[in-house]
DNA sequence: TGCCCGATTAACT
DNA sequence: GTTAATCGGGCAA
């Protein structure tokens, strides 16, 4: 059985959260993948929500690590995030991409599209496909209804610029594994490779 | 109270 | 490639 990651996992820099969860799998109410794509976002990164102090938003942001930050973007689409750092520090992993595993049909009905690489590719969709909304806002990701397993072999993982930012796009703090199909938009060429 | 705009997506041309 | 949809957060007044 893979191991199970709690929350202490999520008590260490951003920068170092996020690309380890690559390859790791999140269940929610036992629909999910393997995450393949994150972005890491610290108080001091003017991208940030939590970038100019707390508000009744960005509470969990500034609590202990390990904790669920939903939020609303464009008004339409939500979006997860996984609390990192100890507390105090607000910041967060915004979760962009999984590889669909279980229940394909169920995200197939939620997302009303058939095409594997359409369910979870994309941080609106993803939520849409999981039924994550803000209803889960502050919940533990170490606890049911979420699952979060470690995962199961060495994985590539490439750094890039993050998507649709206009403060700090420069920031080489969007995760990806390498090569796979399910990224929400191709990492550019010139890209770096760790591990 | 009003205004601007965004960590997006799908449906266009 | 471009753009509409849609609305709450954050800040100016």
């Amino acid at each position: 059985m893979p191991k199970r990651l709690t929350r202490s996992f999520f008590s260490r820099s951003v920068h170092e959260v996020a690309p380890d969860l690559i390859g790791a799998t999140l269940l929610f109410d036992g629909v999910g993948g393997r995450l393949v794509e994150v972005e890491a976002y610290h108080q001091t990164d003017p991208a940030s929500h939590s970038y100019g102090g707390p508000t009744a938003r960005n509470a969990v942001m500034f609590g202990p690590p390990g904790f669920v930050y939903v939020y609303r973007s464009y008004g339409i689409h939500w979006c997860l995030n996984f609390v990192c750092e100890p507390k105090g520090t607000a910041s967060a992993v915004l979760i962009r991409a999984i590889e669909p595993t279980t229940d394909l049909a169920v995200m197939r009905r939620r997302r009303g599209v058939t095409d594997e690489r359409l369910l979870c590719s994309g941080p609106g969709r993803l939520c849409e496909a999981l039924r994550i909304t803000d209803r889960q806002y502050g919940l533990a990701l170490d606890a049911p209804p979420f699952e979060l397993f470690a995962s199961s072999g060495p994985v590539e993982v490439i750094a890039g610029p993050r998507i649709g930012l206009t403060k700090a796009a420069e920031k080489p703090w969007r995760y990806g594994e390498k090569g796979s199909r399910f990224l929400s938009k191709p990492f550019p060429a010139a890209t770096t490779v760790l591990n």
